[in-house]
Formats: structure tokens, C-alpha cells, sequence
DNA sequence: GCGACAG
DNA sequence: ATCTTGTCGC
């Protein structure tokens, strides 16, 4: 899987921010339906100071079967600043994509798709850049007002950014703190969150997302043991 | 100025 | 994100 959009990675988050306001014209919004899915990717990424280590996992959809597992690491300088994460993901992220041997026909992302200041969160940055439908599976809220939804899973409410929505907040399992999905690119809300669902088993991260999250932090444990 | 703030 | 074991509860 190769970019169509390419850009420096190290920038002042002055020059980020006007590159954010460039790309996020580029998305956007249709329905991707369950019946058109096969494969199905999950990717996140783990930090060591300033080294990130990714892994890209694909999967069969809808048995969620691992497929293919794909690693990669490389030393970042950009800081941790909220707003813009992509710029210290994507890069390692794309490295670990260009291994990928399958097309994924859509890719979960452990952060925000448009559910960002700029709407141009990790998942809506990275869809752009691969031009492939992209989901933003967040853990906590970056931008946005909402009410808590209903204890069982499925239930669901919406992310407000003033008159705007700009994603759902989703109970994947019972009893659990929700999750905040918003569409990348590619991908309407609706889809965004039947998808998500569809590849949730029984824990509260999506199977694409808690696969990747379970193999970035077991690849960056081994490679940085094998360096002592 | 003050508080909020994906991972 | 990361530092970190056991423990309470569904």
C-alpha cells in the first residue's frame, strides 16, 4: 500500500496547521457498506522517547481473522501536541503500510477520524494520504460535546462541535466507557459505526485496533530488548 | 488570562 | 503515550 499523497513529516505546527487546512478538502464522505467488505485493517502505534514503533494488522472480515501483521520503526521529532498527532503517527504508520500485501478495503485508526479541530484528525490525515476508506476509533474526546449513551452496547449519541456533528460516541460493550468514532475518509458516520460494531467481539476496542495495540507494544518490547 | 487537550 | 500489581466488579 503506497501514498498517493506525499509531505514532510517535520514541520512547525504552524506549517502542520495550514497543511491540515490543504488536505482536509480532499475528503470524502460516502456510505461503505458491510456487504462490500472483505479485508479490514487495524493500525497503532507505540513510543519509546522518540522512537515510534507501528503495526499495521489486516484481517478477514467478518470472521476477523489476522491475516497479515506488519511492523515498523523510525525516530520522530515531532512533540506530542493535541491537534496534531498525525504528524508523530503517520509516518512510521506509512512504513508499516507499504508492507501490506492486500488492499484493505478499510482501515481503523486508534485516534480521531474527523472529530478534530481542523477535521482532519490521524484517521481523516491517513485516508487522505492512502486514499483508502478510514475509520477514527478514539478512546477519549479531543473536541466536542456530547451526552453519555445508554449502558448496553450499541447504544449511541452524538459528538457536537457547535451545530455540527462530527461523530458518534459508542458503547462497544456493556457496562464499559463508550468509544468516540468518527469517519476518516471515504466513509460516512452511519457506515463508520456499523463497521466499527461489526468488527467488535467482545472487548472494547474493535478487534482491528486491539490487535494492533496488543502487537505494537509486544514488537517494540522485543526490539528494544534485543538491543541490550 | 484560564482551562481543555486523540496518543 | 508511559511509569505499573493486585484487586474489585460485571
Amino acid at each position: 500500500m503506497t501514498p498517493v499523497v506525499t509531505h514532510e513529516w517535520s514541520l512547525s505546527t504552524t506549517a502542520a496547521k495550514a497543511l491540515q487546512n490543504e488536505l482536509v478538502k480532499k475528503l470524502v464522505f460516502t456510505d461503505l457498506p458491510l456487504e462490500s467488505i472483505q479485508w479490514v485493517a487495524g493500525a497503532d502505534v507505540a513510543f519509546h522517547h522518540d522512537e515510534a514503533f507501528a503495526a499495521v494488522i489486516l484481517l478477514h472480515f467478518p470472521e476477523l481473522e489476522c491475516v497479515q501483521e506488519c511492523y515498523a520503526r523510525v525516530r520522530v521529532r515531532f512533540p506530542y501536541v493535541p491537534g496534531f498527532l498525525s504528524f508523530r503517527e503517520g509516518e512510521v504508520l506509512l512504513k508499516a503500510f507499504a508492507q501490506l500485501e492486500h488492499t484493505p478495503d478499510v482501515i481503523l485508526f486508534d485516534g480521531h477520524g474527523i472529530a478534530h479541530p481542523r477535521r482532519l484528525g490521524l484517521a481523516a490525515h491517513l485516508g487522505v494520504l492512502l486514499d483508502s476508506p478510514t475509520i477514527g476509533c478514539a478512546k477519549s474526546r479531543l473536541v466536542g460535546s456530547y451526552i453519555l449513551p445508554a449502558l448496553e452496547k450499541g447504544a449511541t449519541s452524538n459528538l457536537m462541535d457547535q451545530n455540527e456533528v462530527i461523530g458518534k460516541v459508542v458503547r462497544t460493550r456493556t457496562n464499559v466507557r463508550p468509544l468516540f468514532i468518527s469517519p476518516g475518509h471515504r466513509m460516512s458516520l452511519t457506515s463508520a459505526v456499523k463497521i466499527s460494531l461489526a468488527c467488535t467481539s467482545r472487548y472494547r476496542l474493535p478487534e482491528p485496533t486491539r490487535q494492533a495495540d496488543r502487537r505494537v507494544a509486544e514488537y517494540k518490547r522485543i526490539a528494544l530488548a534485543q538491543q541490550e
